[in-house]
DNA sequence: GACAAATGGTCAAACGTTTGACTAATATAA
DNA sequence: TTATATTAGTCAAACGTTTGACCATTTGTC
């Protein structure tokens, strides 16, 4: 049915080793042949097949992304930034969504594997379970990207989260506020704590002690954000400013803030970590500390790619594994 | 380095095609020997070569699927409810991004052909081009998706845009508006047409005159719909409700409205399309048509296994395209 | 006890390329 | 003119599986 390289040999009257290579535009056939194959080949619609390539060049041209919500408006800006980016490098990219799950994560790793794409960037759920170095010695380059395990001996991409726990601390300390609470997720994975660990650095660098009511580690939905605020107002014991440890938290929070008839910023100032798209819409306008997403994707790729290079060129003494913490970026709007 | 088939039959002391049935299920070796080669296969760290049975069994177990914006909030939706029925199937799911680039949904077509995907799911910029017919015979199944030419002879599944167009009018109609304008897009393809058509339908019907200066069909941006309605307002002769070709220019329009002073709905009632997750944010509130974007994914997925399921039965009859149009279902929320 | 059927295998072809080794003919250099 | 280099090819192995054809043994049936 298909047309393959034989096929057109056969019609060309040359051996398909001939063909191949006029394809390929390597040097061992004449210019006529060349036109002449080439034409054959759109005449009989071939379509070289990437697979039986894949199966001899021991590569296939692919990489695989593995995130764990693409409805979450934090991946998607990510995994076009690596798309572009490994396009422009000639790879393709598997995209694969975990829903959150943990086995769906492994299966997808092992699926990844099995269709032997050059590399794996893995965006993991949570850093808690070090998904890579369960597999002993995986067959493939592989970064982390986001959020990466302690100690892990793969290279990685995060943004400084102490830092950006720091960052927002330091901003709503410098307005004024000292009466600050926090609140974020606490899947396990190091981003969330690191964040806090830098809210709580900054307080304690400015001599501010912390309220330990302000203060709450749960999970990362908006709908947590809404409840916890609404808790808090009802005790009628609540900060000033608050620091929320993403922005969908933020966002349920000035919700329930504003239900409640109070002001954001006047009443209580709020300031998220991300910045999701929506942040800057005006409707939202929510301050935040930037993840540079767009970079983290494009080290990422640049990353594997390399580690991609040094595995082909048999380069066996891989220099230990590269760690990329990129600074993020405060971005003041109207929500404090 | 990596293990294969022949490593472990070596080390079991058997033929390689024994290790390959043994390792997929399938009968003629005995319990023990199968016990024996998963054991082998274990230590070794063996992972199926699936190039390789990609080569042999001519089908890879992938799906590709071409969309033009991931950041976009209509598609991740989408992608997602695609990729969980794809991965149900035992499918694996390429996700390529065009960047409402023509060139680029060309190539990425080509690319998925070459890799050999076993279906392709189209979600084109625009249904104007018509990328599939162009290539004379493609050598796999593809269908459209939320968008396609007119009397293409691929199948497809889109939502039916000229009713929601008409609910969209109706709605602001037996509201009891009467002075309605349309802002949408106009980039060739189909849908944003019958879009409109739908909303002119439902004025002719209830015998509303159309005021051509409320009616602007420019392109679907957020920005778009700001400017247009800021140019509405100046003139001092605008509607008392507009309907909007998607839920971004009905955002642009709304942020305009209220910069100028006005409120929504009581000066201006405004309707979107779409109905993006972000919608439905209590800091928006936009009243929508919603396309109903997961049973398009499922649907696409499904028309698309079939298909191959055909193509390896070899009923070459096909019965034809198969053209699903799903209807639209209004949501009301706060800006009509 | 003879024959059939089932069991547990082996062998080799096939999938569609790429690529190193080889060859014959032609062009170039001394 | 002879030796050498280049060009334009051919040949066959290799990549890692699956799978149909075959075979020897064991088990079951009457």
């Amino acid at each position: 049915m298909k047309a393959t390289i034989k096929d057109i040999a056969k019609e060309a009257g040359i051996s398909y080793s001939a063909v191949s290579r006029a394809l390929n535009g390597l040097k061992g056939v004449s210019d006529e042949t060349r036109d002449r194959v080439k034409k054959i080949a759109e005449e009989m619609e071939y379509f070289p097949n990437a697979v039986a390539r894949g199966l001899v060049q021991q590569e296939t041209g692919t990489l695989g992304l593995i995130i764990p919500d693409i409805t979450n408006p934090f991946y998607p800006e990510l995994a076009r930034s690596i798309e572009e980016k490994a396009s422009k490098a000639g790879y393709s990219t598997f995209l694969c969504n975990t829903n959150y799950d943990l086995e769906k994560e492994e299966s997808y790793l092992m699926k990844l594997i099995e269709k032997r794409v050059d590399g794996i960037i893995l965006a993991p759920v949570s850093s808690r379970t070090n998904m890579l170095e369960e597999k002993k010695k995986l067959p493939v380059p592989c970064v982390y990207l986001g959020n990466a395990p302690d100690n892990t001996k793969y290279s990685y991409v995060i943004t400084d989260n102490i830092r950006g726990g720091y960052l927002a601390a330091r901003t709503l300390i410098e307005k004024g506020y000292r009466n600050i609470g926090f609140i974020g997720g606490t899947d396990g994975g190091s981003s969330v704590d690191e964040r806090f660990m830098g809210f709580r650095d900054a307080m304690e660098r400015y001599n501010i002690p912390l309220n330990e009511k302000y203060i709450r580690l749960e999970n990362w939905r908006r709908k947590t954000g809404y409840e916890i605020m609404e808790q808090m107002i009802n005790s009628n014991d609540f900060p000033e400013a608050v620091a929320a440890g993403n922005d969908f938290l933020a966002l349920g929070i000035i919700q329930k803030i504003r239900e409640k008839g109070l002001r954001v910023p006047e009443d209580i100032a709020v300031i998220g970590f991300d910045d999701i798209p929506n942040a800057a819409w005006p409707e939202i306008e929510l301050s935040t500390i930037r993840q540079p997403k767009i970079q983290m994707g494009e080290s990422a790729v640049e990353l594997l790619l390399e580690q991609i290079k040094d595995k082909k060129d048999k380069n066996h003494e891989s220099a230990g594994p590269v760690r990329i913490i990129l600074d993020p970026e405060l971005i003041l709007r109207k929500t404090c």
